[in-house]
DNA sequence: GCGGAATAGATGATGCGTCATGTACGTTGA
DNA sequence: TCAACGTACATGACGCATCATCTATTCCGC
């Protein structure tokens, strides 16, 4: 739970020739500025969560995802590819979870390997206590600092940057150029 | 290396009643959209940080740091403010910086507790071989994906939700309130 | 049907981050 | 001057994330 890098390049570079990829004052300042911000929310919200609920924030996805869904319980790779997980990470936190009586394994009739995640009674309890409070951080440290066009851009914004980190990853897998 | 929570709330849950906090739709929209943005963010320039140079985004933000200052050696508390990590996390984080030389440990005659942290040779070279790299990958994913007008925006809106954050610290610390 | 590939998931090792706690040194004030 | 308190830093335990690897099953072409 922390972020990606601070002051992005040694020794004062910035804006350097081409050829080098250097970033600008005004890109060096933005960065540093959401890489900080970023890095002290999510411990603020880890934190906050922890101590209130019990739960991590990673606890709270998975049980948010499992109370979405209708019966309650989903296969690991749904999960997986809602939360876009890393596979054996899903993995061994389910085992942490079900450790922890929050969610129980289902054998699957239909498909030998596979199995269900079912949401347990504690588990339902745990992130109906633990929703408001979250929340409720959310909104006072997040979007009450923020105007609704700015919460407007900023969808726009992450939307983009996210299309692009999907897109190298399709790239990546199937040897587009 | 994860991220803050993904749809906030359980089964659906948007703009309900006065007194809930819940976030609305366009809240939601935008919160899962930056959650998602940074997870896979910090995940690719770690990942690629890691591939290419051996390096963490943490291994990376110290080194930086210490190639930022003269003498390339700082105590670990003026580490501890400008990188806002916690202490033992600094701490644990040298000393595993220090096993693979990357820094040294330097007793300090002026404050018999404390030390300094300087750069060695393999540490300079590890953080010039990888800051062209590293920041090639956040020009590629993320700044050639917005506009000047943006980047401008990002910067003064995550530096207010930063101003929130500290000013909770402030209050938490200083019994104010 | 069978052999190879793809898919679903588990597991062990290892580095990382946090919490609680410990230790040593400095500072301050009566 | 010395006790109380604060500061600088380390450490052990534990949960978390990733990588490499492993097993079991299903799918698919022949």
């Amino acid at each position: 739970m922390d972020g990606p890098s601070s002051p992005i390049a040694p020794s004062g570079r910035a804006d350097a020739g081409v050829g080098t990829p250097w970033l600008d004052a005004d890109e060096q300042r933005a960065w540093r500025a959401y890489v900080r911000m970023q890095g002290l929310l999510a411990a603020r919200l880890n934190r906050e969560l922890q101590l209130e609920s019990g739960l991590s924030l990673a606890d709270y996805d998975v049980l948010v995802q499992l109370t979405d869904t209708p019966e309650a319980r989903l296969r690991p790779f749904e999960l997986q590819h809602e939360l876009q997980w890393e596979q054996s990470r899903l993995s061994h936190h389910l085992a942490r979870m079900r450790r922890r009586g929050l969610v129980e394994r289902e054998e699957c009739s239909e498909d030998g390997r596979g199995a269900f995640v079912v949401l347990t009674e504690k588990g339902r309890q745990a992130i109906t206590a633990a929703a408001p409070g979250h929340v409720g951080v959310v909104r006072r440290f997040f979007f009450d600092g923020l105007t609704r066009e700015e919460v407007a851009m900023l969808e726009r914004l992450t939307t983009r940057i996210l299309d692009r980190l999907s897109d190298a990853d399709a790239e990546t897998q199937g040897d587009v150029g």
